[in-house]
DNA sequence: GCCGTTTTCGGCCCGACTGTTTTCAGTCG
């Protein structure tokens, strides 16, 4: 059977992307190329399926889309094309597109390219830099042709540039910022950019620093024994590539423009973007090397971000919610939310041990948890259709219910195990335990993990059979994508969302940074809907409670306060909120 | 092409870097 799903809002992006370029290599404004690249940003980051929104005639509701790119984007839906773009790919070869992707190479050098020596392609470009006829062209020399060369050797080494995991990046970031903090020249250093963000994927490292002696500290990174490959290293920063190939900048700069320095390359770029067109309507010019008043020339530096924002009249912002979604309306307005804190989550929701697919016991699980200051840990194996690991079949979960009673009779005050299961929701959203030993847990998650390629209609019946089962507490990593892996198959999260709502049922933030699922979007969706989210590890070893903090990072990126996530609740309260409590 | 505490037209963030050029355009973050 085949089904055919409406366009992906990645797919979507990519069209409006790719009609910018041609756009631009047709010479438009830059404003109407600007206008489509943030449109395409914009479809990117949507929660919901903008495919959806523009045949329900909602798509302008989004910022950034107007009449002209509705009608661009319902034509993409209807025919599969954007006549505008096939009009200019009969203008241009289809391939000059991939021109303009080579770093600095942009669509005005690759339209000169195209119209002075007849570039129409990679392959093309390669032959005229290696030929040595771009240095032909007015303001086109030899160093223009060898970095061609270069950037094409490397693509073809490579690949395009990827993006990594946070997980991957997040430890060398703080390794190499506790390497410099060591360093007896360094004042300040903070790491950066998206890592600081607590973006799901970042691109590299940026570290900001303020130090007595700015070349000492640039040199100490560079012969960081993380460091494969270090650019010079000068009294302003340095660049280094690690060993896993992480690009890293150091940027160091004065103590009194520190806070202006770490505010600019924190970003996102949209967020500096809202807040300095913000700015100029109040007469003010940012940038990071201060604020500029700029009637009378005065610059205000600052050696805190706490000083940037109160500048702008703006309460301080945390990095998580840099991302250009209204936090600077709310900041101006005062109605930032109070964000949750890993310090208030009470107790993890989510684990497996040796029983199902989990590499440490009942017992090292528990004390791990205790040791870490929970309250509480619920122990979620797998149930016994999930096709992977240990079943655990009926008998085996109710031994397992014991264990964990015994284990309670001999714990330490202030800590307590739950008994809990992971149970797969089949593809009818039937579960795989019966009611009676359900009833029995303390805490009953539901997820999916079998029969992906079900059509969203089906996907999204089946996943609201389980939210209205009344023994399920909580609904697992609703998407199931995996992060630059897997996408998440076709679902209509918002009715999820809506009947979780109605019946009082949980959704979790799983913290496993291939995951994070719920995503942010949806997870701010939900709780605006009234959802309580529990954030959770999915830990499958001591090491991995760790990553709770990327759940934590997902909700406060979600803007999530502490009152919205459950587990930041003691296990009495709870337990309250759980539906088959209040039914 | 979008959009409105300078509203329906005229604006649209800011600076560094690169390579080329005697003052700047293009690209990037």
């Amino acid at each position: 059977m085949v089904f055919v799903e409406p366009m992906r809002n990645a797919e979507i992006a990519d069209a409006l992307s790719e009609l910018a370029t041609l756009y631009e290599l047709d010479g438009a404004v830059r404003y109407r190329v600007l206008a489509y690249r943030e449109a395409a940003r914009v479809i990117r980051q949507s929660p919901v399926p903008v495919a959806e929104l523009a045949r329900q005639g909602r798509v302008t509701e989004l910022p950034g889309i107007g009449k002209t790119l509705e009608q661009k984007i319902l034509a993409l839906l209807e025919t599969g094309t954007i006549p505008a773009a096939e009009k200019l790919k009969r203008k241009f070869p289809p391939t000059l597109v991939e021109v303009t992707r080579i770093p600095g190479l942009g669509a005005r050098t690759a339209r000169r390219l195209y119209d002075e020596l007849g570039v129409a392609s990679l392959e093309d470009l390669r032959e005229a830099a290696a030929a040595g006829r771009i240095r032909e062209l007015r303001g086109m020399g030899a160093k223009v042709e060898q970095n061609i060369l270069a950037r094409l050797d490397r693509l073809a080494a490579e690949g395009p540039a990827e993006r990594r995991l946070l997980s991957d990046v997040l430890p060398v970031a703080e390794e190499l910022a506790a390497a410099l903090r060591e360093h007896p020249a360094a004042d300040a250093v903070s790491v950066a950019g998206s890592v600081r963000r607590m973006a799901e994927t970042c691109k590299d490292v940026d570290l900001i620093a303020t130090a007595s002696d700015g070349a000492a500290v640039a040199r100490a990174l560079a012969e960081h024994p993380q460091a494969a490959a270090a650019g010079t290293a000068g009294p302003n920063g340095t660049r280094i590539t690690t060993h896993t190939g992480i690009a890293v900048d150091l940027r160091i700069v004065p103590p009194d423009t520190y806070g202006n320095l770490l505010q600019h390359f924190t970003g996102s770029a949209r967020h500096n973007v809202v807040l300095r067109e913000r700015a100029v309507a109040q007469g003010l010019s940012v940038s990071e090397h201060g604020i500029t008043h700029v009637e009378s020339g005065r610059v205000r530096r600052c050696a805190t971000e706490e000083e940037v924002y109160a500048e702008l009249g703006l309460a301080y912002i945390e990095p998580e919610l840099r991302e250009g979604r209204g936090e600077i309306e709310a900041a101006a307005e005062g109605r930032l939310p109070r964000l949750v804190e890993a310090g208030d989550i009470r107790g993890d929701l989510h684990c497996h041990t040796t029983l199902s697919d989990g590499h440490d016991s009942l017992g090292e699980m528990a004390e791990a948890a205790r040791a870490r200051g929970y309250a509480y840990l619920a122990v979620t194996e797998h149930s016994a259709s999930h096709g992977f690991g240990n079943a655990v079949p009926a008998g085996a979960l109710e031994r397992r219910i014991e264990e964990v009673r015994e284990w309670n009779a001999g714990a330490p005050r202030g800590f307590r195990l739950l008994a809990g299961a992971e149970v797969n929701i089949g593809g009818d959203g039937s579960l795989d335990y019966p009611d009676e030993l359900l009833a029995e847990l303390d805490w009953v998650i539901a997820s999916v993990h079998t029969a992906f390629n079900m059509g969203r209609e089906r996907m999204t019946e089946r996943i609201v059979a389980a939210v209205e089962h009344p023994l399920v507490d909580c609904i697992g990593h609703l998407t199931g994508r995996l992060i630059l892996r897997r996408d998440p198959y076709p679902l209509d999260a918002e009715r999820v969302i809506e009947a979780a709502a109605r019946t009082g049922t949980m959704l979790e933030i799983n913290g496993n940074p291939n995951r994070r699922d719920l995503s942010e979007g949806h997870a701010r969706m939900a709780a605006e809907a009234g959802v309580r989210i529990v954030v959770t590890s999915d830990a499958h070893r001591v090491a991995t409670l760790d990553n709770i903090r990327y759940g934590v990072a997902t909700a406060r990126r979600a803007w999530l306060t502490r009152r919205e996530v459950a587990n930041a609740r003691p296990w009495r309260e709870l337990a309250r909120l759980r539906k088959r409590a209040r039914a």
